[in-house]
DNA sequence: TGTTAGCACTCTACTTGCTTGAGTGCTAAC
DNA sequence: GTTAGCACTCAAGCAAGTAGAGTGCTAACA
């Protein structure tokens, strides 16, 4: 994609540049790069390159006598072409990390649900950035399992178990009492007919079906019925995770108020997480998606990267997770920990 | 208890310099007093009055040449005796905030959960300040249904529902599979040994007594059995629900970051939130609940106040909302959003 | 004896001007 | 094409001065 435009020793001076960025977190100017990254060249050379960078729009200045900071451009170029390949052997997961793992484990909670939220909370452990974890929703799943039970005269609990062992289930109030025997014919015909299918393909002749193979009058089942799909569309919304969402206001680029309030707002709003997450994994290329600042559409996080990994068992997508820090992000550390996870913790 | 050392006109001042202090959020001086609340009095005198409070510890000065503030013994009397009463003819929900709890209610969520969390977002929003909503724990609530589902060859799904409709689940591994009809005969027994009490009710009496009712051996129905009774402690954790923590940060007082750094880490802590709203459940004689400060012992809110509701139904307790912001919060707007919560919409 | 006016005092917040240092862009020489 | 050198710019830090809010104290007053 015409990066042609770049000599080799201009990548290069650009690389030296974000790298020096991100781990000092202040512009950085000519002699810097001069002193510290060796490369056989004066100041003032690099001066000229980075007057050109600039020109080019992959660097821009705070003000005319300050360094320069990598622009979004910068950084796309930068992931995409200049970083160094990702290290995770240095990544060191505490007694802690593993301690949490192991809980999970010894909860006995095998569902997908368990396993994402103990990946994001360790990612985000790692990462010293927010990140957060979303199982894959029903759209993708079958119904496994579904149950009709009675909770007393006239409510009904209806749960659904997917294939991906997530669980939902709802409370259904009934016009009139349901006898025992109806119940378990029900329960029955409902688990005949239903499982095996996703949300998504349940017809109305299925529905159709299961009213009159009931044997029950129309307008009695209806109801049932109605909130068994109820339920199942509410699998739809998919459960989220967020975690160290205090993280982020360890780094320097939300001392600003009013920027650290949007981003906290976006983390207690399940729905645009998902609209989030969902928009960064139409990239079904790599599994590992990032969008830099503006790249992203939603307004609380144009000065925010968003790094996205999306993680499948025997090609069936499990899950999201995703790490938001500020574009001046340690990308390497990012990538290696959503690596890492996908190594250690997801295939059990 | 023993404010006697105050006279009436001393309390006047107090009063006054709280309420002016609550809405300009600005260390206030004598002449203030003087000039706003006309109390026929010069501000020489109320100096004199405002050296007596600060020597008695109702008031402190950030400053030599600044004037007063509030401290929490300030506040304490502030809210014990001072405070207007309250009156939320004023408080006006919005349109969204009815929409809120309509929509709860058409998604069919009767359970209590769901009314719980629409409360304590309305109360956030009406407040401006965070809310946590934390439905009653299962220790005061006996099992109403309990069922066993078999997901496939190797494992089980354990469903508990309480008696106020919290529903939780959770899936066993088994050694061996099960047959149809041990399962039915366990679902059987479980009901009728456990529904009726509660967690802490269960005694190795009743354990013994399903095992060997079941006839099934010892070793492959044991698991099954812990796995239930790992279910029912897992109501245990209450279900909590944070509303509002953004809101927090548009109150100067966490402008220091590292306190609202604190704060926030907090939020996402949620047995330490059920810690902090259960300290404040204790005191049976009120059933709001105001901490100030230091009153609470939790680091992280030593500067904050929170207040507390507890609700019941018939006598029974069914949960709480907790309200938390700076000391400097407006306390009667956040009792008439908590009795607000419980006219309209607690008792259906 | 309680209240008040007046005054000296204190301390913060704000302004202004100055200095420093980092960094740039440009030009001329290599 | 590269580099040295120089003039220029700008933010940040510092010092000194000012303004203003508020206090405490004293002495006079009712």
């Amino acid at each position: 994609m015409g990066y042609e435009e770049l000599d080799a020793r201009k990548m290069l001076i650009l690389k030296a540049i974000i790298d020096d960025y991100i781990s000092s977190m202040e512009p950085v100017g000519s002699r810097t790069i001069a002193k510290k990254y060796d490369m056989g060249l004066s100041s003032a050379t690099i001066r000229n390159e980075m007057a050109d960078l600039e020109e080019m729009g992959y660097l821009s200045q705070p003000h005319t006598s300050a360094g320069r900071i990598p622009s979004d451009k910068g950084y796309r170029l930068y992931v995409d072409k200049l970083m160094d390949p990702v290290d995770n052997s240095s990544l060191k997961p505490t007694e802690e990390d593993f301690e949490a793992i192991r809980s999970f484990m010894e909860k006995r909670i095998h569902e997908l649900n368990g396993m994402v939220h103990a990946a994001s909370e360790i990612v985000s452990r790692i990462t010293h950035y927010a990140a957060v974890g979303m199982a894959e929703s029903v759209n993708k799943h079958a119904i496994k399992t579904l149950k009709v039970i009675s909770l007393d005269t006239d409510r009904v609990l209806v749960i659904v178990v997917l294939d991906n062992d997530v669980i939902k289930n709802q409370i259904v109030k009934l016009r009139e009492p349901l006898l025992g025997e109806e119940l378990s014919k029900l329960n029955v015909i409902c688990g005949n007919i239903l499982s095996g299918y996703r949300a998504q393909d349940i017809s109305i002749t299925m529905i159709n079906d299961i009213v009159s193979l009931s044997g029950i009058e129309r307008e009695r089942i209806l109801p049932i019925v109605d909130g068994v799909l109820e339920c199942i569309k509410q699998c739809d919304s998919a459960e989220i995770y967020t975690e160290g969402t205090a993280n982020l206001l360890e780094h320097p680029e939300f001392n600003d108020i009013s920027k650290a309030k949007a981003l906290i707002e976006l983390f207690n709003k399940e729905d645009e997480l998902a609209r989030l997450l969902h928009s960064c994994g139409d990239a079904e290329a790599s599994d590992i998606v990032i969008r830099i600042g503006t790249e992203n559409k939603m307004l609380a996080v144009t000065d925010c990267s968003v790094v996205t990994a999306t993680y499948s068992v025997d090609g069936v997508d499990i899950g999201t997770i995703g790490v938001i820090g500020p574009t001046r992000m340690d990308y390497g550390k990012v990538i290696s920990a959503l690596e890492y996870v996908r190594k250690r913790l997801l295939p059990k």
